[in-house]
DNA sequence: AGCACGCCGACT
DNA sequence: GTCGGCGTGCTC
């Protein structure tokens, strides 16, 4: 491997900022024939008896450090796990969000396990693949997505808003199948593509989609939920010059992938694509900027579109696709409680939605969409109307079902003699509108004989059948029925639109869009309770409007993503220092304000054009606050605990509401 | 993070 | 004289 070269140049893997960078190891002569770049390795550390794992970046002959150079301790592993292009993108992306590489990696790069790694060198290099045939893509102009695919194309695409019969019995979205068939493309033109879902039910139906239409060697999943093994196993599989489709969830867009010919996201908006990790970068960024440096093409697919799209649509650098011919949900929106029927009163059901469910239910399910699981997910003092509060902690108070001790949100203890610290009344009632389980029971009565099924985030279902049913579900955990829904009622949408976040209107109109997605062709979707601009979105079925409208708000607000913004936290004194050490206009610095004991936050504001520059400035802040400051607080004997010196954040739309 | 180096007060 | 306190700085 080596050519001669005597110098590994290595990242170590430690999350101290100030060591992200490269360290230069003397290679012993007994490893000089072993060595290669990506390798893991093992490093003497500082002192003797320390060492600390590390990747191989790069194999020089010359130093420029000019002290005394250690020697590597030991290759951990010849499998070079480290893909040069993941590297380079590691770097990229940790840079852009003022973060270390190495960070990154540990996303990248599962864990090694020896005795699969042993039983992969074993095998060998797997079976030259045969060539394959691409699958057409059915709903878009003939060859357009094709194309895109094949020429390292932009695109923001449309779903087309039905469900499909991948196999007998066996039904997923047309968005899988548009996507399955995208990266049949690039495989059949001899290159890997990337597929990055939200969640496991968007990955069951993608490995569904796929399998209809490539032999199974040629798909890998890839993702965080897996056994240890079966991930390294996967990750390995990956290494090869097979032209393979991986897919994940947001972590697969570092998957290593050297011939690369297509990335593609799905529903991007959806929260789960934002890393919850230093440096918490979201997979559209890590996409975008791996398509840069690949070549690849890049399909966000869609039946919303989020406003970081949107506004790379009207740059230019995506290119946007819709269905042709289009297809139309039968989008209804109807006004809140004008029911006759006592019992459709009580599940907050409009008398024409109500009679349309009815009817519907006689032919196949029916979805009723809500906001919250539970039976009462709020309850108040039935003498005051004060809502009722924990005893221990001042949590609020939640019912199950309809039969369950009512207990605390917070920290769970069962209200057993509860009484009201305002009235000392001791008797709760529901406040608002109940949850999932209520609306269950509600329609029970309503419905009698009809089988209720309810699905949330703790009852997950992924399908249903064809036969009459009610399909209670959260909003994001509906099943998706054999044939489609015969109808559909999204309630609540009040409540969801009175979030306080700055994504509330995004957010909405993707969990109806997807909902409304799950109807059979020509099927109606009732919205209740919900006017204006995003009843208007949803039923002309133009989500880019409606995003094109809100980004255009963002603009005038500079809210992002028509800006970036980075946070910073940490003492008072380091986060002024870091905001002076960067150069923005005084407009676009919001804060500090107090976010705990001794720490604050301060919010940047800048334009894409200085994001380098002002990650740049930020980062070496973060790195002189980590090596020059000590504990000068915890010397002072103040006790608790130390509050973190510095941390910023880029993108962080946390502090705009979540 | 650890850990060594370094420069001032009580000690055999 | 020097043992060791912890503040400071470095890790190829």
């Amino acid at each position: 491997m080596n050519t001669g070269q005597s110098i590994a140049r290595v990242w170590v893997d430690s999350p101290l900022p100030q060591l992200d960078r490269l360290f230069d190891y003397r290679v012993p002569p007994e490893l000089a024939d072993e060595v290669g770049i990506g390798m893991r390795l093992r490093v003497p550390w500082r002192s003797a008896g320390r060492f600390v794992d590390a990747y191989v970046i790069e194999l020089v002959d010359t130093v420029e450090f000019t002290g005394v150079l250690s020697e590597i301790e030991a290759i951990v592993s010849t499998v070079p796990v480290l893909a040069p292009e993941v590297a380079i993108l590691a770097r990229k992306a940790a840079d852009r969000a003022a973060g270390s590489a190495i960070d990154i990696v540990r996303v990248a790069v599962p864990g090694r396990q020896a005795r699969v790694e042993k039983a992969w060198l074993a095998a060998g290099t797997p079976t030259p693949a045969s060539p394959l045939t691409a699958a057409p893509i059915d709903g878009y102009v003939a060859g357009r997505i094709e194309a895109a695919v094949t020429s390292g194309g932009r695109l923001a695409v449309d779903a087309v808003p039905l469900g499909a019969e991948v196999a007998p019995g066996v039904w997923t979205g047309r968005w899988a199948v548009t996507l399955a068939a995208a990266a049949s493309a690039s495989v059949a033109a001899g290159k890997t593509a990337i597929l990055a879902v939200p969640d496991y039910r968007d990955q069951d139906q993608l490995a569904a989609a796929l399998a209809a239409i490539l032999p199974e060697d040629r798909i890998v999943r890839l993702d965080a939920r897996q056994s240890n093994p079966d991930r390294y196993r996967a990750f390995l599989r990956c290494l090869g010059d097979d032209a393979l489709v991986i897919i994940g969830n947001r972590s697969v867009v570092y998957a290593p992938a050297e011939n690369l010919g297509l990335i593609g996201v799905w529903d991007d908006g959806d929260p789960l694509h934002s890393e919850p990790l230093a440096p918490y970068v979201h997979t559209r960024d890590a996409s975008l900027l791996r398509q840069e440096q690949q070549g690849c093409a890049l399909l966000f697919l869609g039946h919303s579109r989020s406003t970081e799209v949107e506004r790379l649509v009207e740059l230019g650098w995506l290119e946007s696709v819709s269905p042709t011919p289009s297809v139309l949900p039968k989008v209804i929106p109807t006004a809140t409680q004008t029911s006759g029927d006592r019992l459709a009163a009580q599940a907050r059901i409009p008398s024409s939605a109500w009679r349309e469910a009815k009817d519907a239910l006689a032919t196949g399910p029916v979805l009723v969409q809500v906001a919250r699981p539970g039976y009462a997910p709020r309850l108040a003092c039935v003498d005051c109307g004060q809502s009722a509060r924990c005893l221990r902690c001042e949590g609020p108070l939640a019912q199950n079902t309809s039969r369950s001790v009512p207990a605390c949100s917070w920290c769970g203890a069962l209200a057993v003699d509860w009484h009201c610290d305002n009235c000392d009344g001791t008797r709760l009632r529901l406040v608002g509108a109940g949850g999932a389980s209520r609306t269950a029971e509600d329609l029970g009565r309503a419905f009698p004989g009809v089988r209720i099924i309810v699905a949330d985030g703790d009852r997950p279902i992924l399908s249903v059948g064809a036969e009459p049913a009610l399909v209670i579900a959260t909003r994001g955990a509906e099943p998706r029925a054999a044939g489609g829904y015969r109808a559909i009622l999204l309630l609540d949408g009040d409540r969801m639109t009175a979030r306080e976040s700055l994504r509330v209107g995004e957010d909405c109109l993707r969990w109806w869009s997807n909902a409304t997605a799950l109807a059979a062709r020509g099927a109606p979707t009732f919205l209740v309770g919900v006017g204006g601009a995003l009843a208007t979105a949803l039923s002309t079925w133009r989500q880019s409007e409606y995003a094109r409208t809100e980004l255009a708000d963002r603009r005038r607000l500079r809210f992002p993503p028509a800006v970036r913004v980075a946070s910073v936290t940490g003492s008072p004194d380091a986060v002024a220092k870091a905001v002076a050490a960067v150069t923005i206009p005084a407009e676009d610095v919001l804060g500090p304000v107090e976010t705990g004991p001794g720490t604050v936050r301060t919010i940047l504001r800048f334009d894409y054009g200085s994001g380098a520059e002002v990650a740049t400035e930020l980062r070496a802040e973060v790195i002189r606050s980590a090596t020059s400051r000590r504990r000068s607080l915890a010397s002072k004997g103040a006790s608790g605990p130390l509050p973190a010196n510095l941390r910023v954040r880029l993108d962080d739309v946390e502090p705009f509401g979540q």
